[in-house]
DNA sequence: ATCTTTATGTAGCAAGTGCTACGTCCGCTT
DNA sequence: AAGCGGACGTAGCACTTGCTACATAAAGAT
């Protein structure tokens, strides 16, 4: 081992990165200490002396991935207004659909999932990130848009409905249903 | 132990009940061998005697849980047609928000969970339950409707939308996304 | 009556789980 | 210079994991 190889103090930030990472690509369920302690460089007795439990850590984990897709929400899409509800719509589809994005949409069923089951710390990212996609849609809808509120929050259920469609293997029904909405263009 | 205790022999289909209610009420992320099978009053070694492993194990579960849906909601709903598309939301949402119904929709976000994360047997299952419910909802649409196959994918998709946002604690975001939709009832 | 198949229990394995005990550096204060 | 507390490694605990080996008991087939 060379000896130039410095042990500079890891804090529980600098570790939220690497972990996240690792939960990105092999998801939540299969997160054992061990493992997680590997890909952030470290062992599972530091990441215990961090953040005290398990449950903890995945409970900062989950409001640190929250924060990033507000970051990644914000960076990727701009915030001009689009000139119809079928143009947002259409906008934050391709965002979702992109092959960057899967891990994240392969992550948020499970947030999803564990939400409904009570675990401690999902439903607060669940609702933060669910809240955070409202926020950007209401600022996307178009200015002559008769009821933007709302009409936000129409949108955000077709988009949910959507991506929970594709994630079951009916995208062509969830297209056919967007094409009844009368929002997408044939 | 009494001797009046019958080793009657155990069939996969006879284990498939008792295995659906432990996964049910406890979530598929903890069925590990053991609690499943002291729930369906057998050993570990049986199920994997029965099931061959784990994972066939789980898919046949989850396939025995689409056709246990799918019993349920024939039996839940009647096949009449509604009056407008919705009545046939309304009544839809009733259900699947009905006491009852809860354990499955925990189960639920889990099996999409897994679908999204390519998990033997997953996509299958969630594949078959989305279909049932498209089926039902086909059959629910009112005789009048100018295009009775594209709005039952419409309302699909809502009602996946609404439900998804109920998990995280959006329900009041989808109550008046319902209402910009002009589907709901003020 | 023997043989084979099916169903089951007991015991155990290697690996992995969250978590702890203990000791050791290293930089800081006093 | 001494001590102190944060940052880390090593080793290990008790437990659970999926799965297997081995024995056996009952039932049907020959």
């Amino acid at each position: 081992m060379p000896a130039s190889v410095k042990n500079s103090p890891m804090s529980k930030e600098s570790l939220l990165p690497p972990l996240a990472a690792h939960v990105l690509t092999h998801g939540l369920g299969q997160a054992s200490l061990r493992p997680l302690a590997r890909a952030a460089g470290t062992s599972d007795r530091m990441l215990l002396y961090h953040f005290g439990s398990k449950e903890t850590l995945i409970a900062e984990l989950l409001g640190f991935v929250a924060r990033t897709y507000s970051q990644a929400l914000d960076a990727a899409l701009g915030s001009e207004r689009a000139a119809t509800r079928g143009q947002a719509l259409a906008r934050i589809l391709t965002h979702a659909r992109s092959p960057q994005m899967q891990p994240f949409m392969a992550l948020w069923w499970e947030i999803v999932a564990g939400a409904a089951r009570g675990l401690t710390g999902f439903a607060p990212a669940a609702h933060a990130i669910t809240a955070e996609l409202l926020g950007w849609l209401e600022g996307q809808m178009p200015a002559d848009d008769p009821d933007p509120k709302g009409g936000a929050r129409y949108l955000l259920t077709l988009i949910e409905g959507t991506l929970m469609l594709a994630a079951v293997g009916h995208e062509d029904t969830a297209r056919d249903g967007l094409l009844a909405s009368g929002l997408a263009p044939a």
